[in-house]
DNA sequence: CAATTATATGAACATCTATTCATATAATAC
DNA sequence: GTATTATATGAATAGATGTTCATATAATTG
């Protein structure tokens, strides 16, 4: 890849952090991720709190724990979805910062 | 909007932050971004730089530009992008460190 | 065992989006 | 003025994605 300059991360890198920030970037995802940024919460708890389907929630909490910004428990008939680490709550912080300006 | 609890930010604020990290969720835009990590360029050298073409680099700069994400200059015939605020650093570093786990 | 509750999954559809192509604007050189 | 170079823009197309609906899996209760 010769076009790149020395300081760019292999092309494979960018694509994966694009795909992270994908994640990030639907409103739902974002919604849920807040609902469980200080606590954790089952599938029906964070679709009645959104105001959404069971289905849709459990849909975007599996891209989201594909990509690893929550991780779940089971506990009886129940799943507990809570932020997979601190790096989750960093991202969306810095995104609140830039947008406060 | 009594579906949220007190700690969620305005549904709008929530949609803001989807369509900010929506913009870093393209790998053209990505790369963009890293190019001009510590420098500016100009649109040619930029499709230069990544192979593509002057016409989607320009799209895609819309973008950024739109969101704040870059700024521009002009000089002469070129205009020379760079990124427009320490935000842009830091969220990408954020998103690097969450990739290497 | 059957019934119920909670969650997950697959397919279909509608919406969104990134690129391409053609063309327009802007600045410079002659 | 025209020609050239650099960038921007609008429309069209192709591919990606989120929700809904129907259904499947999993755990509990009786």
């Amino acid at each position: 890849m010769e076009e790149y300059d020395d300081r760019m991360p292999p092309e494979e890198t960018l694509y994966d952090l694009a795909e992270l920030f994908k994640v990030f970037g639907d409103s739902t995802r974002v919604k849920i991720l807040y609902c469980l940024f200080d606590t954790e919460l089952c599938v029906g708890d964070i679709a009645q709190a959104l105001g959404m389907t069971q289905t849709a929630v459990s849909h975007q909490l599996r891209v989201l724990k594909a990509n690893k910004l929550v991780k779940c428990r089971r506990d009886g008939k129940s799943m507990f979805y809570s932020l997979a680490d601190d790096h989750v709550h960093s991202i969306l912080g810095q995104g609140m910062d830039h947008l406060m300006e």
